[in-house]
RNA sequence: GCCCGGAUGGCGGAAUCGGCAGACGCGUCGGACUCAAAAUCCGAUUCCCUUUGGGAGUGAGGGUUCGACCCCCUCUCCGGGCACCA
């Protein structure tokens, strides 16, 4: 034993016999549990299910963060406590495997992504292992396994099929840092969600699925689900359901008809001017010759500008007059038509009646051009007062006709009603959520399992009607390029599956935005023999008959695709025929809790509901949501209370924690805390009192000589106090766990420590019940008190501790006494003591009495059992 | 700008059906043990007033109430989300 010269040679080996040796036990008992097989979940059998899942880690090579191991514990906690409640946990753990750093790491070192990333998960399965974890492990997953991404394939293949992916040729993000396209959801301010790096629009051909078909469900079924609500929140914003009404415009002096989209069309008779986005296809037809030069030369500056530029909402609004009228369909006024790109060309029609008075972007826009403010609805109630300009809340429509003096919402009822019987407006709803840009120009990602033929190539194959290639063959063809050189897209069948990334000498990526499995040649270039399925590198010769050259799809998908499905593969992580083994989702279902940080509350959140909700819809699940119960765990800054990093050196390394204080200690401290969703500082100094916990819970349980302390008795009768804080320690442990309430779980567990310590002589059944309580929280220091204490059998398969109603029951309680809400004194009575009672016994307590001596008692209030307060003049 | 969430001792945080504010831990101070130190144990620890005792106090100001950290209004600061979505 290492004594750091902390003791004399002699106090050593004294304290030898009976110290607590985390290192040695911790090691031990994750030993023991994983040989015991002890967290192994049986797919089925008596006991009810219970599946918790923690959002599993990306292994990056910085090894485990300080923060991994907070949501983890907590998850931990719940899981061997039901466990201890007598149900089937099961209890997960899996690696996100795929993703840009271990490309990036490729790039500066040469080593293979797929080398560097198993190392990863080496090191983070060791130090996960370290944290005494109840993972079964037999069920680890790694989405960079090709038997796993052959399903996350199978399941991409699905959706195209059913018509949900598609390729487009549209405006994407591009960061050039990251020499890849992003998602919407990965570009936050302008910057890329990963690395903060700009980025910037580019036309580019690329792979989506289609989320907006299931924009109405992935709304509608937040209801039903247990999750924060700020998530929620943010799930509904994302999605951004607006109900309204679209209105046809017609253009004076010709044919052409404006379609526009209004939430408010209680405004109507304010419209004093129309803007179309400067992409808005009528922009041609319409333009007259006179305003020709100037549309364009608009319209090639907002082309050219940046969509950082165009969304900068403290810049100056910018426009052009197109020189051509609409017509006001109810008054047939003329309205001029102007362009702006404050106007987006993805969202409604492109178009909007602009209502300056009641809109503040109009209102800027009118101001900045000179355009009429017309005012058509006043606040409420105050009808002499001016309204200030713009106003945007609802209130009284005025200036419109026959609909003067109705209120906002009926107004915009009546008006639609009317446009609907002249035929020009319907009703409608629209949606901020726009489809998941799914390709990515990376390496590192599962390929996407489509070869590229020509179209004749594509007609043989599909009238083909027993070819293989027909399995996920969508009713509408997916295709790309210029009429002549258009390319068809062929789903590989599932024989074909998995699609092995193929190894490559070059990871750089391409400016011009292609992938570099672009240049695995050999990979590239293939034929594809349509009757029997078969797919192999195209030959230099000629053609054999039969067979058609393909150039397979080099993109792959991005790192959130993985994860939209893990939630199912550990149900059978080695089901060969399916995703998910069909007995096995029967059983187990879905996550019972479901823990990670809330920065997934729009990204994976969205697109595994997104995917989870599509295998329903094709038989492949039972259930229609994948994660009922949701729980956010804060995160923990550095002790300078700013976010952790390299740079500032405020880094708290969880090996060199549990170096020093044990797995267990840094569990219970992570869970001391503060709440477990609340962003909270480390404090290095703070371990040491959960340490020292640890080490008095140690010397008041063993004797010297390291068996059971002979303090303890073994009748089970305590005294009053003992009887009652046990039993209400049960019982505040058991709920705190339930609601996650870990911090006061621990304090309560202090409390009883405490209270025990100063004990004589205590029931040994106390001992083992304080044994149970702590073990989901430190579990190594429990199983080994436990077994030290007689235990036969480990403690992970004990019953958890009841509280017995009974004890819980207070016989006396003290009731506070109050003089005109100042606190003059108490009283110590029966419990349930009649109201007159407890009033007499507090006039007569002297530290009352001088109180209320001698003035007049105006009302006396009583609260059984916990208060009287008197109000005296 | 809009929408959420938060603000409690020197520090992390307890206490919300409106009923003893400051549990538990850290830190600090005092004491015991020790030649000494560490470790450990015991005690004190919101602030102010000289006291037995009294007063103030949960970001600021107002309100409702016998009574407010808790409910209502106004404001300040901090954190998060969205950001021209018509």
């Amino acid at each position: 034993m290492d004594c750091k010269g902390k003791f004399s040679a002699g106090g050593c080996q004294l304290l030898m016999a009976d110290s607590y040796e985390f290192k040695e036990i911790e090691a031990r008992w994750q030993d023991f549990w994983q040989r015991d097989g002890t967290f192994r979940a049986e797919d089925g059998g008596g006991k009810p299910k219970y599946y918790v899942l923690d959002m599993f880690p990306y292994p990056s090579g910085a090894g485990l963060h300080i923060g991994h191991p907070e949501g983890y514990t907590a998850s931990d906690i719940l899981a061997r406590y039901r466990i201890a409640c007598g149900w089937n946990v099961l209890h997960p753990m899996g690696w996100d495997a795929f993703g840009l750093p271990a490309e990036q790491h490729a790039l500066q070192t040469g080593i293979a992504p797929a080398i560097n990333t198993a190392r990863n998960v080496e090191r983070f399965r060791e130090q996960i292992r370290r944290l005494g974890f109840a993972i079964d492990w037999d069920r680890e997953i790694n989405t960079t396994d090709p038997e796993y991404y052959r399903w996350t394939q199978w399941i991409f293949l699905q959706l195209f099929k059913h018509g949900l992916a598609y390729v487009d040729e549209r405006p994407v993000w591009w960061c050039q840092e990251l020499r890849t396209v992003l998602a919407n959801e990965e570009v936050i301010g302008g910057r890329s969600e990963r690395g903060d790096h700009p980025v910037e629009r580019r036309q580019l051909r690329q792979w989506v699925l289609r989320i907006t078909a299931y924009a109405e469900k992935l709304l509608e079924n937040l209801e039903g689900l247990d999750w924060p609500d700020s998530t929620k929140r943010q799930q509904r914003a994302w999605i951004g359901r607006s109900e309204g009404v679209e209105m046809d415009f017609s253009v004076d002096g010709s044919g052409e008809k404006i379609c526009i989209y209004t939430t408010r069309a209680d405004t109507l008779f304010g419209v004093t001017y129309m803007v179309l986005a400067p992409e808005h296809p009528s922009v041609d037809r319409i333009t007259t010759e006179e305003c020709a030069p100037s549309v364009a030369e608009y319209r090639r500056r907002t082309a050219a500008k940046g969509d950082l530029e165009r969304t900068d909402l403290a810049k100056e609004k910018t426009g052009v007059f197109t020189g051509a009228h609409a017509l006001h369909p109810l008054t047939g006024q003329k309205i001029p038509i102007w362009l702006a790109d404050y106007v987006l060309p993805t969202y409604g029609t492109g178009a909007i009646m602009a209502v300056p008075a009641h809109d503040t972007r109009d209102y800027e826009f009118a101001r900045r051009y000179d355009l009429p403010i017309l005012q058509v609805v006043r606040s409420k109630g105050d009808s002499e007062e001016v309204t200030p300009l713009p106003h945007c809340d609802r209130g009284v429509l005025c200036n419109s006709g026959e609909w003067d003096g109705l209120d906002s919402e009926a107004g915009k009822e009546a008006i639609l009603g009317c446009l609907e019987k002249l035929n020009c407006g319907r009703r409608a709803v629209n949606y901020k959520l726009r489809d998941w840009l799914f390709s990515r120009q990376r390496y590192w990602g599962e390929p996407i399992p489509i070869v590229w033929v020509a179209e004749d190539d594509y007609r043989a194959l599909a009238a083909l009607p027993d070819s293989p290639f027909r399995e996920f063959l969508p009713e509408t063809p997916v295709a790309h390029g210029d009429a002549g050189h258009r390319l068809f897209a062929i789903p590989l069948p599932a024989s074909q599956l998995p699609l092995i990334l193929p190894p490559v000498e070059d990871y750089h990526p391409t400016d011009s935005g292609e992938s570099p499995l672009a240049k695995a040649k050999n990979w590239v270039s293939v034929e594809i023999h349509g009757p029997t399925g078969q797919v192999r590198p195209a030959g230099d010769g000629p053609l054999s008959p039969g067979w058609v050259r393909g150039r397979r799809e080099t993109n792959t998908m991005p790192q959130w695709a993985g994860s939209c499905w893990y939630h199912l593969r550990y149900l059978s992580p080695h089901c060969a025929v399916a995703p998910v083994g069909l007995e096995e989702e029967k059983y187990w279902q879905r996550p019972d809790f479901y823990i990670g940080g809330a920065e997934h509350a729009v990204l994976h959140l969205l697109y595994a509901r997104f995917w989870h909700q599509f295998l329903y819809d094709i038989g492949a699940v039972s259930t229609r949501e994948p994660y009922q119960r949701l729980f956010h765990q804060g995160i923990i800054l550095g002790e300078d209370g700013n976010k952790m990093s390299k740079s500032r050196g405020n880094v708290v390394n969880p090996d060199a924690i549990v170096g020093e204080y044990g797995a267990d200690a840094l569990r219970l401290y992570e869970m001391f805390l503060g709440p477990l969703e609340a962003v909270k500082p480390w404090d290095s100094r703070g371990i040491e009192g959960i340490s020292r916990f640890l080490r008095r819970l140690w010397q008041w349980f063993l004797g010297a000589d390291g068996q059971l302390s002979s303090r303890f008795i073994k009748i089970f009768v305590n005294d009053e106090v003992t009887d009652r804080l046990l039993n209400e320690t049960v019982q505040k442990v058991r709920n705190d766990i339930e609601g996650m309430r870990l911090n006061t779980a621990v304090s309560q567990l202090m409390i009883l420590l405490n209270h025990l310590q100063g004990l004589r002589f205590v029931s040994i059944g106390v001992g083992r019940i304080f044994l149970q309580l702590l073990a989901p929280f430190a579990p190594h220091i429990a199983e080994e008190l436990w077994r030290r204490g007689g235990g036969k059998e480990s403690i992970v398969r004990t019953p958890f501790p009841e509280a017995d109603p009974e004890k819980l029951r207070k016989k006396m309680v003290t009731i506070v006494v109050q003089v005109n809400g100042r606190l003059r004194g108490e009283v110590y009575v029966p419990v349930d003591l009649s109201r007159e009672e407890v009033l007499r016994l507090a006039r007569c307590n002297p530290m009352v009495e001088s109180h209320i001596v001698g003035r007049e008692i105006a009302k006396e209030i009583h609260v059984p059992n916990r208060l009287v307060n008197f109000v005296v003049h």
